[in-house]
RNA sequence: GUGGGUAUAGCGUAGUUGGUUAACGCGCCAGAUUGUGGCUCUGGAGAGCGUGGGUUCGAGUCCCACUACUCACCCCA
């Protein structure tokens, strides 16, 4: 038997009402602010992602579904959204309309070979959101409190955003010399994998999970220290556009994301669930992603939100969201009558009524069991009686009560009914 | 890439020290004097026990391999 790939998830009919509101709330909250959708491909050229992303990346280095096409192109499925977005952005020269160019993207597959467990997939999904050609740290702010809104609205718990301050491609490599002079003394002591990637990456110590390297990086020395005049600037002026709104948040030295394009700011949007701490969100400022890939110098922030995620934390918190009837009535019928359910059914739905009939040849009765399965709040039913006065006999499914209106006064009734 | 756990009908499970035609609940279908669901009762369909080997007179029950699922590391949404 063929199953789905791994790491992949099929969204049933009976669960994708969940998805389809969160995506209202992310569309809405996204319009509020001013950023309008974009649609990128699914899979771009792979130079896109060695360049943007960073060729030393663990994504792009093991985690990326690169294929050859038939033309002989190297191509990747996104691994992230970013480099799409900043990619359609240059080649359709939307720098050169007035800034800052806001955009987003939603339900946008993201594919990473990576082993699955829970909250991890080889494809998901993410809502994402990019502000390009805004220095001012007042962009970087309204994309943590939309984040942060939109989650506290959903009713999500336990949220609590951390930001820090990376630097940039001034002030960073003075604090990589720094922290790295700092480690090698402790070299024999740190686990394993810091010892791998003291070299290339050695700020990943610092978010290290191992109790002795955490330990030794307890008092090690941290970027916020180095950094030069212009990112400290630019991280008070966030921390106090954050303090002025009055939401939560921690100035975590720790966090390091994974992708090289990257500068200044950098933020998370965590929530403590039973398992542990659970990343939603993630995103941060990136400068210079845009030159990177062959455009003008321009000034970028953005952020990812994992949709499975966040339908995970809203099941782990027990957040129930409103389920849509699939119908509003159910045609029942009996003996020679299935035309005229079926012109009935067809009318209703014109009206703009969701209804519908037994499709089985099921009994009477089985059709009534059926209807009572689906949740429809009313049944209609149409026998010898009905079809002779061209009449519908509507039973509230709750209270059992029933009456026989003419088929033209019907959609009224229903829609009064049903409310 | 590394390590742990699990694999029995659509779903959730039971299967005792290996031994007749694999059990139960839910769900599904059909009935309970024929125009009506939700409760109850009765009956029915549906798995040969992840796949492939092996041990044995005999294996869902033991051994091996593979695969899948799952959790964790790594990394990240």
């Amino acid at each position: 038997m063929i199953q789905a790939p791994r790491g992949t998830r099929d969204v049933l009919p009976a669960e994708s009402y969940r998805w389809q509101f969160l995506e209202d709330k992310m569309r809405k909250a996204a319009a509020l602010a001013g950023y309008r959708e974009v649609r990128t491909p699914v899979f771009e050229h792979t130079e896109l992602f060695l360049r943007g992303v960073g060729d030393t990346t663990d994504i792009v280095q093991k985690e990326m579904y690169t294929f050859k096409d038939k033309g002989d192109r190297s191509i990747t499925l996104k691994p992230e959204g970013t480099a799409g977005a900043a990619r359609c952005f240059l080649e359709s020269n939307l720098y050169a309309d007035a800034l800052p160019c806001k955009m987003y993207y939603l339900d946008a597959p993201i594919f990473r070979y990576e082993n699955p467990q829970s909250g991890r997939l080889r494809e998901h999904h993410q809502f994402g959101l990019e502000c390009f050609g805004a220095k001012e740290a007042t962009a970087d702010a309204e994309l943590i409190l939309l984040a942060f809104h939109l989650l506290e609205e959903l009713g999500i718990k336990n949220l609590s955003v951390r930001i820090n301050s990376i630097g940039c491609p001034k002030c960073r490599p003075a604090y990589h010399q720094t922290l790295k002079d700092y480690l090698a003394g402790r070299i024999d002591q740190l686990c394993d994998s810091c010892k791998e990637r003291f070299e290339r990456n050695p700020l990943r110590a610092l978010d290290c999970k191992e109790k002795r390297c955490q330990e030794l990086t307890k008092d090690a020395p941290s970027m916020l220290d180095l950094l030069c005049d212009e990112c400290r600037d630019h991280f008070e002026a966030l921390k106090s556009c954050l303090d002025g709104a009055g939401i939560p948040y921690s100035v975590d030295s720790r966090i390091v994301r994974g992708l090289d394009y990257y500068t200044k700011t950098v933020f998370e949007l965590v929530t403590a669930t039973k398992d542990g701490n659970l990343t939603v969100c993630g995103g941060g400022r990136y400068d210079n992603l845009v030159e990177q890939i062959g455009g003008p110098s321009l000034p970028a922030v953005g952020f990812g939100m994992g949709l499975e995620r966040v339908l995970m934390l809203l099941d782990s918190e027990g957040i129930v969201l409103p389920r849509p009837n699939q119908y509003d009535i159910f045609i029942t019928y009996m003996g020679q009558n299935r035309g005229a359910a079926f012109r009935t059914v067809q009318d209703l739905r014109a009206q703009g009524i969701k209804a519908d009939m037994d499709h089985c040849g099921r009994s009477l009765k089985a059709q009534f069991k059926y209807a009572n399965k689906t949740g429809a709040p009313l049944s209609g039913t149409i026998g010898d009686d009905e079809a002779a006065q061209n009449a519908l006999k509507i039973k509230n499914m709750a209270t059992g009560e029933e009456k026989t209106v003419p088929a033209a006064e019907a959609p009224g009734v229903i829609r009064n009914m049903i409310g």
